[in-house]
DNA sequence: TTCGATTTGTTCGTTTTTGTTCTTTTTGGG
DNA sequence: CCCAAAAAGAACAAAAACGAACAAATCGAA
């Protein structure tokens, strides 16, 4: 199905505005009321717009949305997953945390760990930890992704070059049957790979939702890793695999 | 649940003064105060504001209590100060701005300007500018500050040598007779003189407060900078000088 | 033209929002 | 500490907006 021209006018005139009132866009096009209603109701099941009482508005904040959507996705295991992991840094340690929400989910854990200092490339992580007065927080620069809190791009490479951590914590968005951290924005991956290389140790964290997914980058291998936490067993085969690298393997 | 027009309208206000009185936006809105009171309530339970006695405050990421009273201090001074200095600002244009509330001020006063690049080393401003599309945020790495959501260090400083600005908007915590910008942090003077060397237009904005204070480190001399934005004249030899300077300076 | 499909207008019951009135809570001054 | 004024909150009634159902109109194809 395709839009009227009333329906394309309208979408360019929320385009202007950020909004449309039911009472004006009716006025201005003479018609009723109830047949803008049907034209906004229509726009905002193909995910055009917002509608409000009133009227409608731009689906402006479409990636944060999906943030949002993914934060409470699976918050309960992350939590979890973050627990284990948490326990599992001493106090006193370098420790860098990436993007993603399980790593969020690791800071809130170390809420309470004494003499640390973290640096991040994620705002999240920063305003988290900023109520751990033990801990001192150093954010590594780069360009301010919306849609995540993240900070990316060369400079961010070049600043996480300039540190040595005693321990990384990463994420990724997916996770192959070989056992490859794989991730959806390559710019990222430029920037995870340098943490493990500057890292004595690397954590990953992610829940089992990571294994069902796909994503077209390959950040690193799981030999990369030392200590991989997550909530579901693996598959026999990829669990065989992580004793032979060496990688420990810590369920909830 | 999306938000009525009312209650967005009611949050960019809020952005861009910190703060609404309930009997404002009755008046404003033209509707009653029980009206507004359910806004802010909504808004509230939303996260998005902090309900206060008489209207309601921006919820900020990194806060604390002495940082909160020093932001309200001079708030409406700080505001007008902050809007002749947005209006001089084009669109199109990269910008620093650095730590300080009024440089914060400022940035609430750009959150509509089109197709900005602006680098910070103050987390404030980046949670601010978040909320402008049309703004490219890169932040400076650094060590992050409590007291007031600053990045300060080294780090900052060798990011900051990595860029050149069209402005930079300062801040500083003193000003004395001499025409002499002063801090307290000797590792912030640093960051400052880093960012005016790099920047090709010079703007330093600073309420009547600061005169009557003195703080230790020097940061540069009004002699650098290009526009300085406050709110009461300036004595007559400091304003002769200024001339001389060809510092131009702006009084709301 | 005539049929059918689509769009629009009309009506009406329902839901949401707003205003009004009242009591309770907070604030600031003696 | 107590009191008065301002602000907040709760409950209910009024008003506005909504959605559904159906009738009227518009339009294209047979």
């Amino acid at each position: 199905m395709s839009l009227s021209f009333r329906q394309s006018d309208i979408l360019n005139m929320a385009k202007q505005n950020g909004r449309v009132a039911v009472d004006d866009l009716a006025a201005k096009f003479g018609v009723t009321v109830q047949t803008i209603r049907r034209d906004l109701s229509e726009l905002s099941d193909l995910g055009k717009l917002d509608r409000v009482h009133g009227g409608a508005v731009l689906r402006s904040g479409v990636s944060n949305i999906g943030y949002e959507d993914r934060r409470s996705l699976n918050e309960d295991a992350k939590t979890q997953i973050a627990q284990l992991c948490a326990a599992d840094i001493p106090a006193g340690v370098s420790v860098f945390m990436n993007i993603g929400t399980s790593t969020e989910a690791v800071a809130r854990q170390l809420l309470s760990h004494k003499n640390l200092m973290v640096v991040t490339n994620n705002m999240n992580v920063a305003n988290i930890l900023v109520e751990n007065p033990e801990c001192e927080i150093v954010v590594a620069g780069g360009i301010l992704r919306r849609s995540d809190g993240g900070l990316i791009g060369n400079l961010t490479v070049s600043t996480i070059r300039q540190f040595k951590f005693d321990y990384a914590i990463v994420g990724c968005s997916a996770l192959d049957a070989d056992g490859d951290l794989m991730d959806f924005d390559f710019q990222e991956v430029l920037v995870s790979q340098t943490i493990i290389e500057q890292a004595r140790r690397t954590f990953l964290v992610a829940d089992h939702s990571k294994f069902q997914r796909s994503a077209p980058a390959r950040i690193a291998s799981l030999t990369d890793i030392d200590s991989f936490y997550t909530d579901c067993p693996l598959p026999d085969d990829l669990t065989r695999k992580l004793a032979d690298w060496d990688t420990s393997l810590r369920v909830t």
